[in-house]
DNA sequence: CGATAACCGAGACGGTACGTCCCGTCTTCTC
DNA sequence: GAGAAGACGGGACGTACCGTCTCGGTTATCG
């Protein structure tokens, strides 16, 4: 009951998006009672998060070939492509939304996907901090937000487009820095 | 009664967030008819950013002292104080959560408020790279989402604490890249 | 919309009885919300009366031949001949059954229905009092309780059948009691 | 185990009264489990009738000192005392209204309460009647319903109140006759 | 200056979804 | 192997807002 309850939120969401998610559509898709979904998520961006992951569990493992620049740039050109090429997009987006006003559904996006990623991407960088190729007074953190979170802001407040390029430039440009050099 | 209700919504949302902004309360609250606020406003999306900024209208002029960096410092430090200082964080982050699902909300945000932001900081940057400060292959508009988006980022995101030294460490990174210099 | 919600009442009433009445049918078979129908009835034993006594509006009117055993016998076999012949019976005693959970229909069966019912009748008993046919020291609200009660016993109670020969006997026991003359 | 469930049903029955009365909540209280309940009791209604009776049993024997005025109204005062007097009024009142929509808990009340009541009253005025106290014309069951149908009506009818003196009016007017004698 | 139009408050209305409660059936696991 | 525990589909409850729609009464403009 619970798979064809998650089965029916995923596919309801990647149909429709948040908008038309309903606990009451959900129920109605998996043939299941509301009770029972109220008995197993808090809130409807909760369940749909769940049903999202649960089906879709995007993997987008970490290269690591030893050259920073190269596997930082197919990693966000991976995920940029993620986000533009498929309707994951949208629904991250709205997901990321309906947490805003769901802490319910925050804390499970934090714990369920990004803070795993985030130490995914950290790890990385930090084989590199080691190696000493990136100087060791950077806080790796925040470079995950110079890179992945430029790709959020431009997907929740598209003023300007997720592209490719986009994200080759967000590596080259942290990398090498955006002052002339002497 | 434009004024009348864009000032009870401006109440509402720095009250209670925009789990509990509903037009009907904004109507009651403000003595106005619903009719009223549908004739002058879209959704409520579209009221809650009018509202919010009419009354709230952050300024954060933007410095130019000749120095990019410390002025780019400056600009993030205040924005950033911005965010967790006051209950202008909570309230951006809904806004723009609500826009995930309300495009009049989201085209609204953008050309009142996220468009000029980041046209203004375009200018600023422009004047250092014509200068020969910053290199000339930059594109300056992802200079914007390296900075302010990380911001957005964590504001939206919180895994990791928004501080003003995450909002120094965003200047210096980008500015001076991250490799060890040879 | 008052006349057409309370139509859909009487017609669902009367088709299926109490047991299937909810006012999300009665909204439903009248094109209303339920809000509406919140608004204007306490609850769905309010509703259902009102819908009945609009549609049936049982007029029984009470005659006055001088007879006053002959009139409260046609009385009597008429009121038998609506609970027995009809459909109304079988709705009155689900009504009667639903006030005693429900005070709100309680309240309105009594000021709608049975209190000028009851006046009408002791109306028409003091006038035989008066002219001193009937003993002077009779409670005529105990004999309304003696006829039409014993009648609302059988319906409400069926051990034993309502029949017109029952309605003859209760008038008949009455006015001449049950002793043996001596 | 069924002792448990009825004392329960009983328990809930007294204090709180139909409108509470729920298969979960007895099986709550009894610490059963709801498939014995409904392996005994075909409806909630034959529960809470069986619960009430099992632990009140109310006695009411039928007196008979040869005196029938005495004897009858003897026992309708006791009736109405009972009726006024205790929770049981209510709680009867209930259960009829209840049984107007549950077919099996109104023939669970007739076979077990009032089927036998009639017929213990029914024998008590037989024996009036072959003595020769009472007339021979007369339908013994409809005298039941002129005394205790009445007591009913006011019962769950509350027009008037059920008092001593409305149980002794009872008797007078149908030993006697409401004819001014000549 | 008085008629006439626009506007706006008030709120009713059909809807949709909410989150809860209980029904009657069923399975599971324990004693 | 009976029974507690409780999950389950179903369906109604009463509530909250949505967005649309009349109503009147008040302004404000224009004849």
């Amino acid at each position: 009951m619970r798979a064809g309850i998650l089965d029916a939120a995923a596919r309801l969401l990647l149909a429709e998006g948040m908008g038309s998610f309903t606990i009451e559509r959900v129920a109605e898709l998996a043939g299941a009672s509301k009770m029972t979904i109220y008995k197993w998520w808090p809130s409807k961006g909760a369940l749909a998060l769940d049903g999202y992951f649960t089906t879709v569990e995007a993997t987008l493992a970490f290269p690591d070939t030893g050259d920073l620049e190269a596997d930082l740039t197919a990693q966000l050109v991976a995920f940029v492509g993620l986000l533009t090429g498929t309707s994951a997009g949208r629904v991250i987006a709205e997901l990321i939304g309906q947490a805003q006003t769901d802490p319910e559904l925050a804390a499970a996006y934090r714990h369920r996907y990004s803070s795993p990623r985030r130490e995914l991407a950290v790890e990385r960088l930090r084989r590199s901090q080691d190696s000493g190729q990136l100087r060791h007074d950077v806080d790796l953190q925040v470079v995950v937000d110079q890179l992945w979170g430029a790709c959020y802001h431009r997907l929740l407040l598209p003023d300007q487009p997720l592209t490719e390029q986009f994200a080759r430039d967000l590596v080259h440009n942290l990398m090498h820095g955006l002052l002339t050099p002497p």
